[in-house]
DNA sequence: GATAAACTACCGACCGTTCGGTAGCTGTGG
DNA sequence: CCACAGCTACCGAACGGTCGGTAGTTTATC
């Protein structure tokens, strides 16, 4: 039957989400090489071999857990480009806000370090996260800045360095964060919002006209 | 003879330098995991079991290439806090020109996600990649900031934010072109020049009085 | 009774590492 | 001058272990 299909669809649907978002949480632990299949299995309260019935291979678990880890981040940059209420400066500084919000605090950013570990046997993974998430990112910011500029509220920018002075802080910020994590208290070596305002007020003023 | 125990140091000594630097070759090509001891024994035309007489361990060799690769960068580094012919600015404009060159051309940028990728097992290595070239980056950069401001050519600045936006975008970029490498040509994707150019321009803006 | 979902048991490949041993060079004592 | 000890550099073989993945079977659900 149709319904009956479409529910076992689903039921699968969500165990195999379950798994997807247990195994974020290892990789982001013990990185990609680092988590096993049978650590993933008894993360999940599973055995191995059962995993092979949800997912044809690690490697594809993991590019799961890429793709469903960057879709909220996404959900937030589409949201962002709707919002017509503000001023273009607030526009920027709120989506600089957002961009912070999703690199430093949710799994997306955290994700890159582990990207760049499996790219060189995955490079189809680097090309669909870039094309898919990116792109986006660059897109998004690019049309609140072109937005400012119909108004007479920002000059041109070369958008490449723009890109470059935007992202650039908040990926590296993200990378030390989790590379120099067990050297101390985070907030005191990298005060994610002190450095985030100092950040936007460059960004802003390398805008204005 | 102590002339003959000095030699054979030497020799011993060149070897291993010469294993360093085909290892770190081998590891920027496929990673640390991804870099099995029979692959490094066949690049340095030796049988696995011989490593283990020089090197007490993979952690060990791996360590060993960070900080033989960062050394020349060190040096680098060195040399410009004495460049003292200059316009603080100028100053300003060689000491990122270096940093670019450092991070994105030489080995020790390409290191940096190598870092990250063992930093979970080998956290004493993170900690020395901060401490020896990290902290010593930011100080350079000080240090040429303070003695333009001692001279009035320049604002004193939020340090933190400065090392933020000058080093973030650069180790993003060496990061980038990593990760993006297979997707097309380089310097069509990440112009280095140009953004470095831009870039720069930005951080002289941020510091200007 | 068909099907999905889980299991047990196991595979071959490969991992980093260790062991015992050897070829060849060097400095020393008779 | 030569036999011998000691040393460096290296090797073949194997170790215990882990890896991702598979075959075949049982259990639960409709």
């Amino acid at each position: 039957m149709a319904t009956n299909e479409k529910n076992t669809e689903v039921i699968a649907d969500a165990r195999r989400s379950e798994i997807i978002h247990i195994a974020t949480k290892l990789f982001l632990d013990k990185g990609f090489s680092g988590t096993s299949m049978a650590d993933l299995a008894e993360a999940c309260g599973i055995k191995k071999a059962s995993f092979y019935h949800y997912f044809r291979s690690k490697d594809e678990l993991f590019i799961s857990c890429v793709i469903t880890g960057y879709a909220p981040a996404l959900d937030e940059l589409r949201v962002l480009s709707r919002a017509e209420d503000l001023t273009h400066e607030d526009r920027l500084h709120h989506a600089i806000d957002v961009l912070y919000d999703i690199t430093v605090n949710s799994d997306v950013g955290r994700l890159s370090p582990l990207i760049a570990e499996v790219s060189r046997k995955m490079p189809e993974l680097s090309q669909r996260f870039y094309a898919e998430y990116i792109a986006v990112q660059r897109q998004t910011l690019k049309a609140i800045v072109e937005a400012g500029i119909a108004a007479g509220a920002f000059k041109r920018p070369d958008y490449d360095v723009l890109y470059h002075i935007v992202f650039g802080p908040i990926v590296t910020l993200s990378l030390s964060r989790e590379m120099f994590a067990e050297m101390g208290d985070l907030e005191t070596m990298f005060p994610t919002c002190r450095l985030k305002d100092g950040h936007k007020k460059i960004v802003v003023d390398a805008l204005r006209p």
